[in-house]
DNA sequence: CATATTTTATGAGTTTTTTTCACGTTGATA
DNA sequence: TATCAACGTGAAAAAAACTCATAAAATATG
């Protein structure tokens, strides 16, 4: 019989291209989504879509299917949403604080989104604190913090969002501009852009740089990243930033990226939240949302 | 996580107003629908319905999913026609004998609604036949016949649609028109008044009289099930129908209706069909088509 | 008001379904 | 034709759903 469980599968699938990534974004194996969706091309009588492609192409009926996930799935969010605030707490307070600068680009329609449905909730992102957010959480000055480098802290608990991949933004008429990746050496000669702030909470240094004893040549500091991507485009330094931030200049043709080291250089977003807000109804509305947000906005980022 | 399952026992629960009866409707044991009602309502952190009453009534959260269930099920009902139409075959022939005098009230509507999904089927009644219609089905003659009591013919398969309680018509004034239920005995001086066909296909002979070796004084036949109830009213007799047939003239308070036996008499009706149309798409749409109609059209028939 | 009767809840045990694991197959690419 | 990534497959494991037996609660009944 018919779940939603297939449904949300053909969306991811759908989204994803492929039965590897979609696997991830519903949380299962490749092997567990081939088996499911066999099962069901079984009952249904004919295959719901062409594996031999890329992205995969849907059959008629994987399209007729689709369509009903489109209508349903945000019905059933809907009602999931309306079930949640029936459960009680629908007041509360969302004060937030961000040490990842690009994150604007998913929050603010996160929040937005987030608004329509928990108007009792109150949400804001206090400015002028110049204190370490992480503690102000303990002390409830704050109740959400969005981080990337969760440090074990008693009573707080680290939601993960999603994966990124941190990459170097280079001009396009640098040497390194269509190389596969860059490694820590290649930096060595290059002025290093970042955003004021410590560099342990810079991720090029303690994932890339600092594992391989390397130090760029020199260290520059901008606040805006539409000012990083001006001295790199510039040819003035090199910087690294999440993939998503750098997409809209990517697509202008502004800059190059590149990948750090063979792998990538990837890194999770975490919302740090007080233990005790876990179990309210609208923090993990909150989350979900962020999540599907973030899926929805920002391109080439994973599933934590 | 939120399936269609919960809907559709939701949608159950409310229609049958009980978990025991609910339970039968989706064909599972009460304990089931117990513990699966109380896993979701823990999840979603508040009771979904009040169970201390007749019928059972349902919190907020409960109506909220109800309304989901309403909206969303008949979708998908919808999409699953589709793809069973992609599933070929749409093409075929459905002319259809009925044994059972009075499922014209349930087979009328099953058949315009099917008609409207299927309009490559070539759907009839075939009238003016005088032969068996179970043998007509292996020559061909005909696809599917409504019967109660399913022979053994080899290649025919029966599928069992719903039960039903014959109930015995009584005159208002008659003495055991109060009672709650009759003997054979109390009918040996009664009239008994039926269809024209054979005894052996008349289940208040096969199920009720001829296992207590009782026969009624005399007996009349009667075309209508409209001549019947007049008959019966006026005081010239009883009769056994199935409960659904006499619903109408209960209502208008024209006849009363007494249990035939302690338990009462209960029979299934079958679709008896071909053994290889069983897994013709479109028969299997209509099968469901059936069920689902009668249960919508006909009060008091239970799941088969 | 006590006693049957019906309905729902519960825990243990079972069955079924879903998922994973480990490996084989396939198709595209170089 | 070797390589690589994606997909398929069967067996095994894990999880989920269901049943059974029975208890508890509620309602009907005498």
């Amino acid at each position: 019989m018919l779940e939603l469980r297939h449904l949300r599968t053909l969306i991811a699938l759908r989204d994803a291209g492929s039965l590897v990534e979609a696997a991830e974004r519903v949380h299962l194996t490749q092997s567990a989504l081939s088996h499911q969706l066999k099962d069901l091309e079984d009952r249904l009588g004919n295959p719901l879509f062409l594996r031999k492609t890329r992205p995969v192409e849907f059959t008629r009926a994987g399209q007729r299917l689709l369509a009903l996930a489109e209508q349903i799935l945000p019905q059933v969010r809907l009602a999931e949403r309306d079930l949640a605030r029936l459960a009680g707490n629908e007041q509360g307070r969302l004060h937030m604080a961000i040490e990842c600068h690009s994150c604007f680009q998913w929050l603010m329609p996160t929040i937005d989104d987030f608004r329509n449905h928990w108007p009792e909730v109150e949400v804001d992102i206090p400015s002028g604190h110049h204190f370490d957010p992480l503690p102000a959480l303990g002390r409830e000055q704050l109740d959400l913090v969005i981080t990337a480098d969760p440090q074990p802290i008693a009573g707080v608990h680290y939601e993960p969002l999603f994966r990124y991949e941190g990459l170097l933004a280079i001009a396009k008429q640098h040497t390194l501009a269509n190389a596969a990746y860059v490694t820590p050496r290649d930096l060595a000669d290059e002025t290093l852009i970042t955003y004021p702030v410590e560099h342990s909470r810079l991720d090029v240094f303690s994932q890339f740089l600092d594992p391989a004893g390397v130090r760029p040549r020199e260290i520059r500091t901008a606040e805006l990243t539409l000012m990083m991507m001006q001295l790199v485009a510039s040819g003035r330094g090199v910087c690294a930033l999440p993939n998503w931030a750098l997409t809209e200049y990517l697509e202008r043709d502004y800059v190059r990226a590149v990948a750090l080291g063979e792998e990538g250089m990837w890194n999770t977003l975490f919302a740090a939240i007080r233990e005790e807000s876990r179990d309210l109804p609208w923090m993990d509305d909150f989350l979900r949302t962020a999540r599907e947000t973030s899926f929805a906005v920002l391109e080439g980022i994973k599933p934590a």
